[in-house]
RNA sequence: AGAGUAAGAAGUGACCGGUCGCUCCUGAUUCGUUUCAGGGGAGGAAAGUCCGGACUCCAUAGGGCAAGAGGCCCGGUUGUUAAAGCCGGGGGGAUGCUGCCACAUCGGCAUCAGCGGAAAGUGCCACAGAAAACGAACCGCCCCGGUCAAACGGCGGUAAGGGUGAAAAGGUGGUGUAAGAGACCACCGGGCGUUUCGCGUAAGCGGCGCCGCAUGGCAAACCCACUCUGGAGCAAGGUCAAAUAGAGGGCCCACGACGCUGCCCGCGUCUUUCCGCUCUGACAAGGGCGGAUUGGGCUCCGGGUAGAUCGCAGAGAUGAAUGACCGGAGCCACAUAUGUGGUGAACAGAAUCCGGCUUACUCACGGCUCUCGUU
RNA sequence: GGAGGGGUGUCUGAGUGGUUUAAAGAACCGGUCUUGAAAACCGGCGUGUCUUACGGGCACCGGGGGUUCGAAUCCCUCCCCCUCCG
């Protein structure tokens, strides 16, 4: 617990979150490497000229209530944002909440998001002995 | 201090500090969209879109019709051309309970509302009932005719009684009568009038006078009178403005003709020129029709699409910003000097802005009731 | 964000104040016909609740409230669905 603190630490000041442009939302999704956890679904791709992106879309048809909405694209941006470091360099993501991300809190969406990158073999695991 | 209730009254607020992260603005800084510093950053409902306004465009001399909306009076509030809404007070009603033996009705209490007009007109009032509205006769009662007496009959009288209905033509008592009836009388109720009767700002109430007083309900049926309203909506609208196609102006090249020359090249000028058919005509020349050539490049102008930007804000985007973690107040539960655990909220997330209404809903303060203690 | 239309049995759907018998069709069930089926014809057929049952009563037209003697219908409010506007 108090190790994920100290990761988060470790996270350069200048860090930002770069989103995906609009075409290569067709282009990852096209690849079909998805990744399921309980609480989101995950696309991924290798993209030239981008190093660890992140894509989130968030449908009315899953989520109803806006507020809700907002929540799940907020917890998805918060994990990927704190686990970013830890990803293989290259590849780039699309996540997309699913229903049992209601009520959730931010480290079980961590936590899942994690099981789901080691599943699409995006994981750094030459970091593990930190944790 | 404790417990509880209720209107889900009206009202106020949505805790503080630190670290990381996001968005916007300002000022520095940077090759830069980088970096640094400072500052702003969801709600009472942001919702539903039920009303109204600001704002924008369109339309518009003036007036009327149509269509839509509103509803007692006074004051205040938000807002305003004016209304609506909300708050307080008042008036007159409706419904329920209750009191008077009962009826019309009246008194008391509680609740409710969307409170102009039903003799301006039209329409409807199913079923039942004689009758549901330019004042009604089924039964009954009375009278007359008829008969020994009945039955029966009357373009007869009668609204007291029965019966129907949501609703039946003022109520009670008496006089009166063939029987009855506001036909007449008393009381109650009702209608009309009261510009100069009193009280009240007013709605209205009381008094007085007149009327025996037939003329029901529905206007959230059409409607009448009064008051108000032009239409559409930020996806409104303004500005800038690719590519493609088209239109127009200018320039250059090519083609053609003419000239500088006898020819070519070159230069200059003009721009439609050339061919076929046909008409006028001796020819030249001119007119008409058809076809070919009017190819390429550059540039300008107009309209305006994609797109951008403004509109747009002391939050503010257009692939759409508010999150995460730690700690502390606060709250809850358990044992209880204190500690542990949980929670840190429910409803819910701005998209031009503001006000009202409606709906969803948590906690704290405030409000009400009860109990205990102290002064 | 804004503008407009709609909601009636299992389905499609009429009904614009009056026991509306909540029409009609489809689907479903039963019967006639047939060796059997289809088609045709005849009859039945919404849900909930009360009632021992048969028979029947009451309520329900998206939910709630109101106007009226009486509401699917008129009015207010909420919920849901659909269409259009760059």
């Amino acid at each position: 617990m108090t190790g994920a603190a100290k990761t988060t630490g470790t996270v350069p000041v200048s860090f930002r979150l770069p989103r995906l442009a609009a075409p290569l939302y067709r282009v990852v999704f096209d690849q079909q490497r998805t990744a399921h956890g309980h609480t989101l679904a995950m696309w991924v791709a290798e993209l030239p000229d981008s190093d660890r992106r992140v894509g989130v879309v968030v449908s009315k048809r899953v989520i109803r209530d806006a507020c809700d909405r907002n929540r799940a694209k907020r917890l998805l941006r918060e994990a990927f944002r704190l686990s970013r470091h830890r990803l293989k360099p290259g590849v780039s993501v699309i996540l997309v909440p699913r229903v049992g991300i209601g009520g959730k809190t931010c480290r079980e969406v961590m936590r899942d998001f994690e099981r789901a990158c080691r599943r699409a073999k995006i994981w750094d695991k030459t970091m593990d002995g930190t944790g």
